[in-house]
DNA sequence: ATTCCACAGGAAGGGCGGGGTT
DNA sequence: AACCCCGCCCTTCCTGTGGAAT
């Protein structure tokens, strides 16, 4: 017994240390990473600098937008032309500032000021409160201080979309216009966003100074992916650990979505991850099967986790059918059961045209299929089928409070219905 | 050709919470 | 503090509909 136990440890030692190392530096597959080249994006560098390039003459650059669909490589590319003319301008002795705002965070007009406000605390010795002061106090401070002596101020927006929504497109308005009351400092502005639709809901005049110039990022392809990613794989792994179909694949499976880098990292990433972890010396393609599995199963977790109650119990409503062999359901069955949950449950049932909505989302999610059919003289109804196991759905459930009194529940239910 | 099931899904409006305004 | 406005969630009421059954 014993001598087995030792020869067990032994084993698990001996497979972590003939285990080559695989991740040279894992940093350089991170999404915040800013790589020293950016491959297939010198179109748009060379666009974007062209558009920044008046700062070395002294003269305001225009306004920028940039659009393209996620993990397209926008924000890493604007940093990575701001940082260039920032160096360059030092060169030059011409003072820019560039001040990364993202407006997923920083999202109000408010904090948005008060942001650029504290950019300039070491300088001014000035500090706005995150909360307090009235906005035009902010923006006066905000002229001041920028205004304090020369100087090009470059304001990066990332995701403006999400702050538009939010707070209206008031602050682009004064932003644009800023210079017209500045004497020695000038400020542009670049605009970020994933959502060209957004463009409808600014108005006209903040529409066209802010797109004086718009830099498109189209989508990779796969191949495009592939050399992003073997250009970070150098970096990232050891030597000889990729087997030669890694890369590929995952271009390929990313390709696929999209054309996202982040999701290609993601992937190359996850699959050294577990290679790493199962002792291999070398990451394969089944690693990267296993990843993009784990990928897909980790996001579809923390969809259902951030699911709203009535969703949940909904789900669970098509899981106990499921475990009980009638599916596909039809609405009817799925709203009985929900009602029957919500009663065992003390909570007050959505009605029935409100859940079919909610089928509906679910069925957007990807968590569920419903598809309308008709039955003819039975009716016109949805066809509802679950995407995931029951399993994994209990198993969600059981570290979610409230919803403890559903686990138990399933047998009494099927019976009392069925 | 007609009927009729079992919903789908649009329209309108109530209630409410969060943010900005006065 | 009082107020208002907007977006969101939800209900009520409603009309519409594909196709098996008759």
């Amino acid at each position: 017994m014993e001598r087995k136990e030792q020869t067990y440890l032994d084993s698990i030692f001996e497979k972590y240390l003939k285990a080559r190392r695989i991740f040279k530096n894992k940093e350089v597959l991170r999404h915040s990473y800013t790589p020293k080249e950016l491959p297939h994006r010198r179109e748009q560098i060379e666009t974007l600098a062209h558009i920044l390039v008046p700062v070395l003459r002294g003269e305001t650059p225009s306004n920028v937008f940039v659009y393209g669909k996620t993990g397209t490589g926008k924000t890493v590319t604007v940093k990575f032309v701001t940082e260039e003319l920032k160096k360059i301008s030092q060169r030059y002795g011409i003072p820019v500032d560039v001040i990364y705002l993202n407006c997923e965070i920083v999202d109000t007009q408010y904090r948005v000021l008060a942001n650029i406000v504290n950019y300039f605390k070491h300088e001014s010795g000035f500090e706005v409160p995150l909360v307090g002061w009235p906005t035009d106090e902010v923006y006066k401070k905000l002229k001041d201080v920028i205004d304090a002596r020369e100087r090009f101020v470059i304001i990066v927006l990332d995701e403006i979309d999400k702050l538009i929504k939010k707070s209206g497109d008031d602050i682009l308005y004064s932003l644009t216009r800023i210079n017209t009351e500045l004497n020695n400092a000038k400020v542009s502005v670049i605009g970020i966003s994933n959502d060209l639709k957004f463009k409808e809901y600014l108005d006209p005049r903040v529409l066209s100074s802010l797109s004086e110039e718009e830099v498109v990022f189209p989508p990779y392809d796969a191949n495009q992916l592939r050399d992003i990613l073997m250009q970070r794989a150098r970096e990232a792994f050891y030597p000889d650990v990729l087997d030669d179909a890694v890369v590929p694949l995952c271009a390929a499976l990313a390709a696929r979505e999209h054309g996202d880098a982040r999701r290609a990292l993601d992937l190359l990433r996850v699959s050294g991850e577990i290679a790493e972890r199962e002792g291999a010396s070398k990451v394969t393609e089944k690693h990267v099967w296993k990843a993009q599995e784990k990928i897909e199963q980790d996001t579809m977790e923390e969809v259902i986790k951030t699911l709203p109650l009535h969703s949940k119990i909904l789900l669970y409503s098509i899981v106990l059918l499921d475990e009980n062999g009638d599916l596909p359901a039809n609405t009817g069955d799925v709203y009985a059961v929900y009602k029957e949950l919500c009663d065992y449950m003390d909570v007050e049932p959505l009605t029935q045209r409100r859940i079919s909505d909610l089928i509906n989302e679910l069925d957007m999610l990807g968590i569920i299929n419903a598809k309308v059919v008709s039955k003819g003289r039975y009716g016109r109804t949805k066809e509802i089928r679950l995407n995931v196991t029951p399993y994994k759905v209990k198993n969600i459930y059981r570290f979610d409070y409230s919803l403890q009194p559903l686990l138990p529940v399933n047998i009494a239910i099927q019976r009392r219905l069925f």
